[in-house]
DNA sequence: AGGCATGTTACAGG
DNA sequence: ACCTGTAACATGCC
């Protein structure tokens, strides 16, 4: 589900509700995500402070009492609710499973909070992690050190891509996809922005003409932010706080409208799924070259 | 039953 | 060193 606008979604709405609460304890109910989660590290967390959180690319940051980091990535299907001291969930923006039995279920660590609350981590597939790493360990982490600039950042900008393209061989599909490129971007993400920038996601990126890698990088900044303006729903089983499903789903052009007609007013061609690089890539031929 | 799924990473081969 | 494709991870849904 997740990709940046997600999870800055996921960022803003954890920050209003347990900034600056003393996790009390945490226990772990599944210690099969991607990486194990040890004692030691648990314990240098109960009794301190969550001070802040931030987002890089696609990854949460938690800083914790100052000097530790606790690193979350959700992966495919990690997400984040809470259940309060009646085990009643409170529903959040990112609350997006609706059957509490089958949720329970995927439960993987539960936060015991200062108000009473639980915040759980939940992940159905198991892709995603939780890490605990010493602040000043942060910077050269593996998963944030090869990390390109952040697609909303002015470092991502027309010359930037011009010249990380520059001498490289590969499709414009995989480089926006490769997070060494650029951070935070994800299948259902690219696929529309190259729609609406009118390129072919197939199309090597030597050939691109200067106005095609400025539509890019427009078109990523326009498609990023309207998402997250409108709750950073791509999400299938998403649901907003006012119950209201999917809204960002509605807004796709191309990604998974197989078939379809092309959303273009003045084209008549269906839209086109291939695979590229194992992943679903939904284009029009015609619109896309 | 089989194919597909928002992500990342390891590996083999060019 | 760079690039590509494939498979793997674990689980559910259509």
């Amino acid at each position: 589900m997740p990709e940046l606008p997600e999870v800055e979604v996921v960022k803003r709405s954890l920050e209003r509700k347990i900034l600056n609460l003393i996790i009390k304890k945490v226990q772990i109910k599944d210690n099969n995500l991607r990486y194990k989660l040890n004692k030691d590290q648990i314990s240098k967390v109960v009794g301190k402070k969550i001070k802040k959180i931030k987002r890089r690319s696609k990854f949460l940051i938690f800083e914790i009492n100052k000097n530790l980091n606790m690193l979350v990535h959700l992966g495919m299907t990690g997400k984040f609710y809470f259940v309060d001291e009646n085990n009643r969930k409170t529903k959040t923006s990112f609350y997006y499973n609706i059957d509490k039995n089958k949720d329970q279920k995927h439960d993987r660590v539960i936060f015991f909070l200062q108000n009473e609350q639980k915040l759980i981590y939940n992940d159905v597939r198991k892709f995603g992690f939780i890490k605990f790493i010493e602040k000043e360990k942060l910077h050269d982490n593996p998963h944030l050190k090869k990390l390109g600039p952040e697609p909303l950042n002015k470092k991502f900008n027309l010359s930037y891509l011009r010249n990380y393209i520059l001498g490289r061989k590969r499709i414009i599909k995989n480089i926006l996809m490769d997070q060494t490129c650029v951070g935070g971007l994800g299948n259902i993400y690219v696929n529309e922005i190259l729609f609406k920038s009118k390129v072919n996601p197939k199309k090597r990126v030597e050939k691109l003409s200067y106005p095609e890698i400025s539509r890019i990088v427009k078109n990523t900044k326009k498609i990023l932010k309207n998402s997250i303006s409108l709750g950073g729903s791509s999400i299938k089983n998403f649901s907003s706080v006012d119950g209201k499903r999917g809204v960002f789903q509605q807004n796709f052009y191309v990604y998974g409208k197989k078939g379809e007609k092309c959303s273009n007013t003045d084209c008549n061609e269906n839209i086109i799924r291939t695979t590229i690089s194992n992943r679903a890539t939904f284009f029009c031929k015609s619109c896309q070259k």
